[in-house]
DNA sequence: AACATATATATGATTATTCGTATGTAAAGA
DNA sequence: TCTTTACATACGAATAATCATATATATGTT
């Protein structure tokens, strides 16, 4: 992993929130983002796509939504530099936290440990 | 420390070369990374100064020249990022280290524990 | 004082990033 | 099949970052 490629990823606002969001939930979907981010759809789009072909994110399709979660594969000190930032950068992130858990009707997701998703 | 400016301070190739350098050699001036980096000066001094002014180097003068180096009062979480960013990405900095140690007539610096400067 | 060395900064040009809008694709439900 | 929901992407416009060059400041030397 380049390490400028990497930090290219967090210098932004709206990619940072959607990585730590990610860090601290396991995994969310675009509508969630956009809910928890008050942004519109397609710009959150465009950033969850450059963390993914960056190699920080991966996604899974489940029915209509489309899952990210952080690539385990990163390397070690990629996951910890995430898991350092997130853990001390609650302010930054606390807006959006409180927009995702006032959200009504989060999609329900199939646990990731096991192959129950059945298209719904 | 915003996490966006700080990390935007990451996203250079220049910077992030300038930043570790110093991390690794715990002090700097300007002409050693201009040499480290193959960079011409402007560019370097450009680059400190938005780190300087970013708050993750302060500097001191010692006679003509200005040494640069981790702000230590920096928060706990960002010292331990640039810190495993360092310890990380050796072939990042290889080439700069090499031409930083093949330098001949590189600056002495008064110790940094004592106020011994006497301007020179 | 005159000059050399080290460093900082201003400026306009170039390049890269980010944006909103429009539109395309895939899945689900009627 | 038609509609709705969720998401992706293309496009030109706007904004931000970066650059090389020129020049200014501070220190040291003769």
């Amino acid at each position: 992993m380049n390490p400028v490629s990497f930090y290219k990823c967090f210098a932004d606002d709206t990619r940072l929130k959607c990585l730590l969001l990610i860090q601290q939930e396991q995994e969310l979907c675009v509508c969630e983002l956009t809910t928890a981010l008050d942004e519109i759809q397609p710009k959150i789009s465009r950033h969850l796509a450059l963390l993914r072909k960056s190699g920080l994110l991966v996604d899974r399709r489940q029915g209509q939504w489309i899952f990210y979660r952080i690539n385990p594969e990163l390397p070690t000190w990629c996951l910890q530099v995430i898991s350092t930032t997130e853990a001390a950068n609650n302010s930054f992130l606390s807006d959006s936290v409180a927009r995702l858990h006032a959200m009504g009707e989060r999609p329900e997701r199939a646990a990731l440990c096991c192959h129950a998703v059945e298209g719904g």
